[in-house]
RNA sequence: GGCGACAUAGCCAAGUGGUAAGGCGGAGGACUGCAAAUCCUUUAUCCCCGGUUCAAAUCCGGGUGUCGCCUCCA
């Protein structure tokens, strides 16, 4: 079986195939740090991470390279407002950064690199493309000259002169071709600045992911990504940098997440319904931000509302539950053989299917279907008299390899009471042999308030932490 | 004007030729001292109109509707 994508480049499904073999080079672009980031962000953020999660469980060496942009026009202005200096508004949210990708469940990419911190690799990429005549210097600025990049347009599938039609951005009288680019900027007075064979500035937006991701992942990449939005013009600039400097092809798939709207519309600042993470963060599990980001595929918009997270922390609860229930049972039994069952066979039924959906396209929410109707089977499993461990040590684990997949279900361990909670537990026990329910009710309320679940089963007292 | 996406049950959402996955919610039932968790049953002919085909949610054509990109917004 292998593994299809589908490529903004070529707008269809293609067989994944890497560079070299067994090796996958991965660039996602990253936050400007200049905010905590949003539910939006965070949808890609999430997929990313997942699509790097799932490269890796069928063998892959992945390395994954996620940039900051830590200067820009909206950098500079924050820190102008807040009064410090963009270096130090930068580290600010960068710790914020993973801090909320943290309770996301994302992992850290291998390599977060700063954009500030590569400034001499973007004069040399700049610095080659005016040798190859793709740049030209107009008074300090350096722009990217679209007309010598014959692909120009390619992947955003526009035909320049319609890019020409269509653009609303005001003539900027030094640019030769109004679709040419910054890839260096001249300084302001006050701006932060770097010293180049154009005197001092700083470099446009675009050409730090070139760089990085070239410095990082060689000159042609497996797999670079983003945002919906960052299609056109930020991916179509980065690959006629990229490409435009090596002659080489700059990424071989281009994968782009599909927007996250709310009630029905684009977040925007003037519409006032951008919502951040950190905030979400507060009154919702964030585990339920990323099944709800899973639930659907990433490529598909899709609407964000706190009715719809409560839906997704009803069904994360349902395979939680699920996982807990079998982690209890595997705690009170004792080890046996070999136990053969239709829950074995059905074991591997899944796995296959789980690999068959999460190949296709990373289709998660086909993927989540699957973990569902193994949760069903596991329950009913679970209410046999007598459960082979061995039999729930096999449907854990199932659980536990996707859910590291997806990223749920990561709390191996089962906790510990502390021994007031133990002792509560057990003078509930007694009073229910007494058949003192107004005692034992009592006792479950008590604990209740604590965060602790009790559930009587067959096999005793079963208890949980509520999320 | 150019480019594109989407339209499946009350809600969310898979499925791209063979007679509709899964979840949330609702209803009924089982289990329980009561709960909780769980299980069982139930809840859709896939926007409309044509066409191709033995067979279409799935392909083609035409509509309608919603949304987006073409602005250094993920």
């Amino acid at each position: 079986m292998t593994i299809r994508v589908y490529n903004t480049l070529t707008r269809k499904k293609e067989e994944f195939v890497p560079v070299r073999e067994g090796k996958i080079g991965m660039y996602a672009c990253g936050p400007t740090v200049y905010d905590y980031f949003h539910i939006g962000n965070a949808r890609v953020f999430i997929v990313f991470d997942v699509i790097r999660r799932y490269l890796r469980y069928r063998g892959y060496d992945v390395t994954f390279v996620q940039n900051f942009t830590d200067i820009d026009d909206k950098m500079i202005k924050r820190a102008q407002e807040l009064g410090i200096t963009v270096a130090e508004l930068a580290d600010r949210y960068i710790e914020a950064y993973f801090q909320d990708a943290a309770a996301l469940g994302i992992e850290k990419a291998d390599v977060h690199p700063k954009a500030t911190e590569h400034i001499p690799g973007m004069i040399a990429q700049i610095q080659q493309l005016m040798d190859k005549g793709l740049a030209y210097e107009a008074e300090g600025d350096v722009y990217f000259r679209t007309a010598a990049f014959p692909d120009y347009g390619r992947l955003s599938n526009q035909p320049l002169e319609e890019l020409v039609a269509g653009a609303r951005v005001e003539v900027d009288e030094r640019k030769k071709d109004p679709l040419d680019f910054a890839l260096w900027k001249k300084q302001k007075p006050g701006e932060p600045a770097w010293d180049s064979p154009w005197g001092k500035g700083r470099p446009g937006w675009h050409i730090e992911c070139s760089v990085m991701s070239m410095q990082y992942l060689g000159e042609t990449i497996d797999i670079h990504g983003g945002g919906p939005d960052l299609v056109f013009p930020h991916h179509e600039n980065e690959k006629a940098q990229g490409e435009g400097a090596t002659g080489k092809p700059f990424a071989r798939y281009w994968l782009h997440a599909g927007y996250l709207n709310i009630n029905q519309e684009k977040m925007s600042k003037s519409l006032g319904n951008f919502m951040m993470v950190r905030d979400i963060r507060e009154k919702y599990d964030p585990q339920a931000v990323r099944f709800f980001m899973l639930s659907a595929h990433y490529r598909n918009p899709v609407n964000f509302s706190p009715d719809l997270l409560e839906q997704a922390q009803s069904g994360l609860e349902r395979l939680n539950n699920a996982v807990y229930n079998l982690r209890d049972m595997l705690y009170k039994l004792a080890p046996d053989g070999t136990g053969a069952t239709e829950l074995l066979e059905k074991l591997t039924a899944c796995r296959q299917r789980f690999i068959a959906a999460m190949d296709d396209d990373f289709n998660s929410a086909e993927a989540l279907a699957v973990l569902f109707e193994l949760a069903r089977d596991a329950n009913i499993y679970l209410q046999e008299m007598a459960p082979s461990r061995f039999v729930v040590e096999k449907a854990l684990s199932f659980f536990e390899e996707t859910g590291g997949v997806l990223g749920f279900f990561a709390d191996k361990a089962r906790g510990s009471l502390d021994a007031q909670v133990e002792e509560l537990i057990t003078r509930r026990e007694e009073a229910r042999r007494r058949k003192d329910w107004t005692a034992a009710d009592a006792i479950r309320d008590e604990l209740q308030t604590k965060g602790i679940v009790l559930e009587d089963t067959p096999q005793g007292v079963r208890w949980r932490r509520k999320a």
